[in-house]
DNA sequence: TACGAACATGACGTTAACGTTATATTCTAA
DNA sequence: TTAGAATATAACGTTAACGTCATGTTCGTA
């Protein structure tokens, strides 16, 4: 029972058939096996997948970006050039990371000194 | 001496000539004055916006986000009204920046995760 | 003053990430 | 079994943020 067609999927992942036709096409999904009548069928997994691609696209990540990690979330690397090859992407990615931290930080600075100086500005002009 | 023109600002900034017309056009950037001749005129104060829509830019901010921001940074709006509503736009944006941190946060915290495993792995698989 | 460099303007091109028809085939329920 | 819903595939459209000519005018200097 945990086999489903394309519309169940998108309904409970919140995306359109079209997103996960191009995801598909982009080699960011699997596409879904298929029978012999031409529908393809996904599973759990497709779901939690096209969730977790949500998330990281709202990091500002692009799809291929996301395709870089995307695997180890759902899979394991064999062998140990492969594991120290994701090893040099993750640790990229997180230095990557704590730059936008960083950047993002300072940026929620500015705004708030920006936001004491209107209150304080209102604070004493505003009862005239 | 302060007034220059598109050649010396784009090489200041960092952008080039159309970027920076593209941004006249959509009123990111006040279009620099004009002499009879038809040639536009920038300041300091043109170089350090561009500076900073680029800082914003990599914040994933998009440039009508931008648009909404960035004159707080270079004039104040008069009166009670215009400061009350750039005050309500201003904690829109710290209530956003503060959603992005807390994501980025989160994510940051997965690779790390992600990244300690591979190592623990690495190191007790490695020395075959 | 002449000529190459700089500037202005217009228009078509590009990439990412899909949206939107259009058409054909398959599935499902009455 | 048959109409309506769901699916597959192809192709053209869309938005943001510019890039890239093409053409014409103006500037600066030899």
């Amino acid at each position: 029972m945990d086999r489903m067609r394309i519309g169940e999927l998108t309904e409970r992942a919140g995306v359109t058939q079209r997103t996960v036709r191009y995801y598909e096409s982009i080699g960011l999904l699997p596409s879904g096996e298929r029978e012999g009548n031409g529908h393809h069928y996904y599973t759990e997994e497709t779901v939690a997948r096209l969730r977790k691609i949500d998330q990281l696209k709202k990091l500002g990540l692009s799809l291929e970006e996301i395709r870089d990690v995307i695997e180890l979330y759902f899979t394991d690397p064999s062998g140990v050039q492969p594991k120290r090859k994701v090893l040099g992407l993750l640790r990229r990615h997180l230095a990557d990371t704590d730059k936008k931290l960083e950047a993002l930080g300072q940026f929620r600075a500015d705004l708030q000194s920006h936001i004491e100086r209107f209150e304080r500005w209102l604070e004493t002009n505003d009862r005239i």
